[in-house]
DNA sequence: CACACTAATGGCACTCGTGGCCAAAAAGGA
DNA sequence: TCCTTTTTGGCCACGAGTGCCATTAGTGTG
């Protein structure tokens, strides 16, 4: 659920023509700054459109929705995504691979975490954003399918793939959720305690009261 | 994902006041019927107040949203749900409990089929109602953690419920999915698939290209 | 330097969902 | 008949989202 708004603007495919007035990264700072200050419902696109100080039109050529902005430009950290999913080792069973990528994704140098806390947070947080959020989701769960159809020789559209997306995105959400309710906690080791607890869960082995206190699972230490 | 339209209306407080116009059920078929028409989104709250015979503003005192009205009384079913799962042996393993409750739950009578899946399809395939029902599916979340939190002796906020409640939804969606997309499936076969094939992923076991022919999993033949 | 060309901007008008407010309607009871 | 109760539904206002199009501010060319 990285989210990516500090990404160079990409370049025109011409130098002509009316240069533009801002950018996705300013247009979202500004929003959050808003967001934060007064609530993401209290907050209008008009608001948005003059602390950015372009026309409330022009927000619209930026992000589809009032929805999108928080965000970001999600749709280009997925490259990364697939990136992370190519990358890992053939001969790794699968459900490892799978983890060690979401796990992979998810991390973030530690300057960059306070604010991915809080962008998380107003996502999660709040309803009009968790319900849209599921359009963003269905497109993470399209790259892991896709992986998962690629080393299994199907279709991405097969029960597997869906099922292996679906149930990562359970475990990511679940881990994002117990994160944000504990300050102290590592988001890494919360995708580790929830990938366990789910296999406590189905194998019916008495699961612990408290996660494994920092304890690493498929994926290097840092 | 069970939901409710035939349900009786529930008797008001006094038989005294001005009589109701409407209900429900009969604003929830008359805006079915446009919905298949003409689509969700061409059409608006006028025509559906048209075709009930009632106020615009009235649809409002019976549905929070027009996104609400396709999920029908979902409140309701959930009471059937909690019941379901709090009617499971205590000795059978967690999660083979919770399994049987979310297949029972999603067991319906023959004749109750085309209609069951014509809303689900409408709810699934519709950018819009699928973003608004992760509000619906947060309450089916809480039934399922309530229930794990009571059987190991935590809270519904611990890691584990919540983890359980995402994953059985995630199971449940990947079902839903392949149903829809295979008119002659049977969806409790598919709950069983997508279970089994979640074990098989985890076991790093071989995972068979096809899901067992009407293999049972955990649930009695009907 | 003036002129065309190009691409982004932003104002305007419109639809639609949603919610507050309140008078009117339609029953029952005294 | 009049009062009480409860629901209805009209009116209005706000905000998101969209199509349309004139305007703007650059670049490239003669």
């Amino acid at each position: 659920m990285l989210t990516c708004g500090d990404m160079v603007e990409s370049a025109r495919t011409s130098a002509r023509g009316r240069p533009v007035a801002t950018s996705h990264a300013a247009i979202e700072q500004a929003a959050f700054a808003l967001f934060t200050e007064r609530g993401f419902a209290s907050t209008t696109l008009d608001d948005i459109a003059r602390a950015t100080g372009v026309g409330r039109r022009t927000l619209f050529r930026y992000f589809e929705s009032k929805n999108d902005i928080p965000w970001g430009r999600f749709d280009l950290t997925l490259e990364g995504f697939r990136e992370l999913l190519a990358g890992q080792p053939d001969d790794l069973p699968l459900h490892v691979a799978v983890h060690r990528a979401v796990v992979a994704f998810n991390r973030f140098p530690a300057d960059a975490r306070p604010s991915h806390r809080d962008r998380m947070r107003l996502i999660l947080t709040t309803p009009e954003l968790q319900a849209h959020s599921v359009l963003r989701y269905a497109d993470w769960r399209a790259v892991i399918a896709h992986y998962v159809a690629e080393r299994t020789g199907r279709t991405p559209d097969d029960l597997l793939p869906r099922l292996v997306a679906q149930v990562s995105l359970a475990l990511a959400l679940t881990a994002y959720d117990a994160w944000l309710a504990d300050e102290d906690a590592v988001l890494e080791d919360l995708l580790d305690a929830a990938m366990a607890g789910l296999l406590g869960y189905l194998g019916g082995a008495p699961v612990a009261a408290t996660p494994p206190a920092g304890g690493s699972w498929t994926h290097d230490r840092r």
